[in-house]
DNA sequence: TGAAATGTTAACCGAACGGCAACAAGATAC
DNA sequence: GTATCTTGTTGCCGTTCGGTTAACATTTCA
């Protein structure tokens, strides 16, 4: 079981490695968590390595690696359709095909990811129309500027823009010019996830 | 596992091949780095072929060759992510999570489908932003109102709303109050295909 | 009150990095 | 062919930075 802090590291080191494609220094871990000392983040590495959830090269700078927790057991998706290239949604513009393949495995699949139906239109100048879909990557922090996922007081769910403030509120900002931004205590917000995907079908 | 500095050799070298169709020199590659010295550059390119990302013809100039990590696998199929129901972005509601999936493969797999990646904000009052990938279905025809990539003079490939008049002329309108729509006689256009999904991901 | 979780400071060690120099091997000029 | 230049190879050195560990302080909660 994993205190607190545990978990917030997992989740920062998670974070990290989707953004960067390569394990975060313990310098870095640290200052994401708004820890000073890099010993601190060392013990919770540690801690996490006895758990089993990370492995660690040991000696080498970065030297960290997820385990895959597998349970699910399904092989890898992936949903291959030919990619023809570039067109100009502004201009006309040449069509030149390009032949290769886009996989919507690699763009939405990964671990702790889920979907969401979007009701309404407070996100309509990010271009989320009400009845689009969202990917959403579950996790406990975000940063300035992500669309999260926030739990109000522990009731109410609603997908915003999260805005850090300087004096430690969160503003949760819509993209609708008819509906007005919300600043709160950040203890009354809990974020359970940010947005990486958005899907959208037509009849 | 790559180092930092082996990682920016290895970009470089990949860069570099792109660009000019050979292997760099030593000393090209150390420039590149902002190395001063070969030997350095040296070592990081005994590292890239210890570990088998490229293998070198010994004792020539420019002997560099990429290994190509062909470490995909195929297979298609079902990509699947847990659905947890709907989220307001209008109001706060409550979050009901939802125990049932959704199959992206059902979404968007289907015969005579291909991926376009928009440029361009014409599209942006239909929700589709630059950078966006639209999902389309090949087909010839299209009825009044699709969104269709229309193929025009047999040169310009564009994306936009089509419009069937009661002339027999089309008119394709663009979903930004910037652009103005274009009424041509059915025989300038060519429908490609009509959009039936519109994806998009976040960094 | 005592254990667990959290945080800080400081010291130590080795990996990663970079420079220098000598040398070897092709390439080029003559 | 020989001389010379360019390019590649190797070993050794020092510096910096990141990872590790230990000792200690503070907070939280049962």
């Amino acid at each position: 079981m994993l205190t607190e802090r545990q978990q917030d590291t997992l989740d920062f080191i998670r974070n990290y490695l989707n953004e960067h494609n390569k394990a975060p220094l313990i310098s870095e871990i640290s200052k994401g968590l708004g820890i000073v000392s890099q010993g601190t983040t060392h013990r919770y590495i540690q801690a996490l390595v006895d758990q089993g959830y990370i492995e660690r090269l040991v000696g080498r700078t970065r030297g960290l690696r997820l385990i895959d927790d597998n349970t699910e057991s399904d092989e890898t998706f992936s949903l291959k359709l030919p990619y023809m290239g570039k067109v100009a949604a502004g201009r006309l513009i040449e069509a030149v095909p390009d032949e290769s393949e886009i996989d919507l495995g690699d763009m939405f699949s990964g671990k702790d990811r889920f979907v969401l139906k979007v009701n309404g239109d407070s996100m309509i100048d990010k271009a989320i129309m009400s009845g689009d879909y969202v990917v959403m990557q579950a996790q406990l922090t975000a940063n300035h500027g992500d669309i999260v996922l926030a739990l109000v007081d522990f009731h109410d769910a609603t997908l915003k823009t999260l805005l850090i403030n300087d004096d430690g509120t969160l503003t949760l900002q819509p993209a609708n010019d008819n509906y007005d931004p919300v600043t709160l205590p950040a203890d009354r917000v809990m974020i359970q996830g940010v947005v990486v995907g958005q899907l959208r079908t037509y009849p």
